[in-house]
DNA sequence: TTATTGAACTTTTTT
DNA sequence: AGTTCAATAA
């Protein structure tokens, strides 16, 4: 069948068909059988997906509201919808949708059958942690956060308090403590993470009626990053099918990178077994790094065991060797990467270069040093829009308009700003939640004459922001008009930020402590623009607001400098990567073998990211939690073959101690009375005396000297792999 | 009831 | 190091 030629298929479809290799042809082309594309880095995947939904559409026939895809971010989602509507004109009625999004989409329209509210919001894991604190207020915060991560962990893989824990925790408690806290919030009414995804599993499941609707809505489903689907998403995605759907999902098992998180590598790895008949296809060519780079993820990424197995190709043959700076402080990295990225300002190389680390908190030394250079940046994750304090109390007070029973929006907002409702008065009104079935507006009413004077003139006042505001929604005075001549939710919340007092409090706090929040409500009134002045517009807006937490605050959209941890750049690409803090305890973090092999895929998928070069640097001293610690450099630069990278030193010392004939070189094996077998790592002369750094095999590091210290001695034998490697 | 001060504790990674 | 928590004063 040649479909190219078929009636109604775009100019740009037919360029793109045209475009395409023989596994992606293939890919887009398939549809007779499940189908599995495990798409390389930079191997052309979402140009396949996005062509394979044209396709369906223009040449296939189908009809756009038959086609679901499911990706993990909304950014992925975003550009997927976006390049699907430049290939076919009816790709805009594709469902394309995170699997969080979509799993919130199928309960907000049938809340009534999963018994929720059509207000419901979604708590995330700070919100889930406040609800556990409420439920148990006896239990300190870091107890309930690792509670509330192990909930969330049961959920990701679909069981609920009365199933079988242990695998998730092996703490005697969390049974009662994740019962209580899923019954505390189907009260309220609200959701987590875990249910956008849990809830849909079992409302599938249960009600035949919901799943043959979904089931002959969706003949054709398509799921992106598969890798990093857990088992409550195959669950899903298995219950959306029937015998006849056609399933496609793509995704790479080397760039599994969210296990922490509940992602399942086995989805992926057992997907054709599970789906008989699947049709795998691979794509192995890369467009978008140069062969050094590829020979350097795949060099480190090849000692993972359990791989599907792939090699990268790439016909960009040429390209510089990626180096490794060996510096002696983080103080050196900041400076280095600077001096890197003023070299390019220099030379004006064209391109953006792409700052990776492993933790948030490695970001902040870059962002200061780049903002006193006034080189402008832009940083991805860190401080989530969401996760500001100001826009968490604006949506709380959102929140609680749409849904009177939210407890955790109301505890936060009901004495802030302050108002003289401390913890005595909300004890008071708590005591009448039962009576007023949860609704918690009722419940101040109820208590209004058991607390304080001062407490109730504050409480009335409290109250009368959400009459205003429901009367707002309802009603139209003063609404602004969009261009299209349509009320939006903006001056609403832009009043509700008035008279609440937010906005005063918040600007107050500005002045105080040369903050932006008042910046940051104005960005969230903006936001509001987007949708209708109403109830549904109100639900929709805080939906989009919860789910979307990659939206940032105002980032300088050009800046030639991403600040980005390497999780985040899964899905992005830059011309220039530099992969700073490759240290022991950083990167990797621990020892744990599995969590060792999904590190090693992160270091893969770091490297991959870059098209022209990538830097890796490596500290001997860094500050970690207040204080300096000496680091070992990452065993994964020990795993690189010595030829892939180029290594350049600014330590210092190290030069001088290899050569100076010492016995206690780096690299000598040694064993110690109370530690066992390990090997020198590190050398130097200190004053008068030698000093070595030991690594032994329990993973423990120390310095000895090794003249005063009989216990440490040296051992005859093997030659070690790394200190020599480079 | 709130504001202030001092102490403790935190750090993966994210939808 | 930076925030959050607990005790204390106003």
């Amino acid at each position: 069948m040649m479909h190219n030629n078929a009636p109604g298929v775009t100019a740009s479809l037919q360029q793109a068909l045209a475009g395409l290799n023989p596994g992606q042809r293939e890919a887009v082309l398939h549809q007779s059988s499940p189908l599995l594309i495990l798409a390389g880095a930079g191997s052309g995947k979402t140009r396949v997906i996005t062509v394979k939904i044209a396709y369906q559409i223009e040449a296939l026939g189908h009809d756009p509201r038959s086609i679901l895809a499911v990706t993990f971010t909304n950014k992925a989602a975003g550009e997927m919808r976006e390049r699907a509507a430049g290939l076919a004109e009816r790709a805009g009625d594709v469902t394309i949708r995170t699997f969080h999004s979509f799993g919130a989409w199928m309960l907000r329209r049938n809340a009534d059958v999963a018994g929720l509210p059509r207000g419901f919001s979604i708590y995330d894991d700070s919100d889930a942690v406040s609800l556990l604190h409420s439920l148990f207020p006896e239990r300190k915060r870091p107890d309930l956060a690792r509670y509330s991560q192990a909930i969330s962990r049961a959920k990701d893989y679909c069981l609920t308090p009365e199933d079988d824990l242990l695998e998730i925790s092996e703490d005697p408690d969390l049974p009662r403590i994740y019962a209580a806290y899923q019954k505390r919030l189907e009260e309220i009414g609200n959701v987590d993470f875990g249910d956008l995804i849990m809830r849909p599993v079992k409302l599938l499941e249960s009600e035949p009626a919901v799943a043959q609707r979904l089931q002959s809505r969706f003949r054709s489903i398509l799921v992106d990053e598969y890798q990093d689907s857990n088992v409550a998403q195959y669950r899903l995605l298995r219950a959306l099918c029937d015998q006849t759907t056609f399933v496609c999902v793509v995704g790479d098992d080397d760039q599994s990178i969210y296990r922490f998180r509940g992602a399942e590598v086995q989805n992926i790895l057992s997907f054709s077994r599970i789906f008989p008949g699947t049709r795998v296809v691979k794509l192995e060519q890369n467009y978008r790094s140069t062969a050094p780079i590829l020979d350097l993820a795949g060099a480190v990424v090849a000692r993972n065991e359990g791989r599907l197995g792939k090699h990268l190709y790439t016909e960009r043959t040429e390209g510089d060797v990626p180096r490794l700076i060996l510096l002696g402080d983080q103080d050196q990295e900041v400076s280095w990467v600077i001096e890197q990225v003023r070299s390019c300002q220099r030379e004006d190389r064209p391109g953006v270069t792409a700052v990776l680390y492993r933790t948030n908190a490695q970001s902040r030394p870059f962002e200061t040093a780049l903002l006193r250079e006034g080189i402008p940046y832009r940083i991805v994750g860190s401080l989530r829009f969401y996760e500001r304090e100001e826009v968490k109390d604006a949506v709380a007070f959102l929140r609680f308009l749409a849904n009177p029973r939210d407890e955790v929006g109301f505890r936060r907002i009901v004495n802030k700003p302050a108002r003289g409702i401390g913890a005595k008065t909300l004890d008071r009104l708590l005591q009448h939640q039962g009576v007023a079935r949860g609704d918690l507006r009722r419940a101040c009413e109820y208590g209004l004459g058991e607390v304080s004077k001062k407490a109730a003139l504050a409480l009335k006042e409290f109250l009368q922001v959400f009459d205003e505001m429901e009367r707002r929604l309802e009603g139209d005075q003063d609404a602004e008009l969009t261009p299209a001549g349509e009320k939006t939710l903006a001056s609403a919340v832009e009043h509700l930020l008035e008279i609440s007092g937010l906005s005063r409090y918040h600007q107050e706090q500005d002045q105080i402590a040369g903050t932006q929040k008042l910046q940051n409500l104005e960005e969230l009134v903006n936001a509001a623009s987007l949708y209708p002045l109403s109830r549904e517009g109100l639900v929709e807006f805080l939906e989009a607001i919860e789910l979307d937490s990659s939206r940032d605050v105002a980032s300088s959209e050009d800046a030639r400098v991403v600040l980005i941890t390497m999780h985040n750049t899964k899905g992005l690409e830059f011309d220039r990567v530099i992969i700073t803090g490759l240290e022991e305890g950083l990167f990797p973090r621990n020892d744990d073998p599995r969590e060792l092999e999904e590190e090693r895929r992160l270091f893969y998928v770091a490297v991959t990211r870059a098209h022209q070069e990538v830097t890796l640097t490596s500290c001997r001293r860094r500050r970690l939690h207040g204080r300096f610690m000496d680091l070992l450099p990452s065993r994964f630069l020990a795993e690189i073959p010595r030829d892939l990278v180029q290594v350049e030193s600014f330590q210092g010392g190290d030069r001088a101690s290899l050569q100076d004939g010492s016995p206690w070189q780096k690299g000598t094996p040694v064993y110690h009375d109370d530690y066992g077998s390990g090997i020198v790592i590190r050398s130097w002369q200190a004053g008068a005396e030698r000093c070595v750094e030991v690594r032994f095999e329990t993973g423990m590091t120390g310095q000895f000297f090794p003249a005063y210290d009989s216990s440490l001695e040296r051992v005859a034998g093997a030659e070690n792999s790394w200190g020599d490697s480079w």
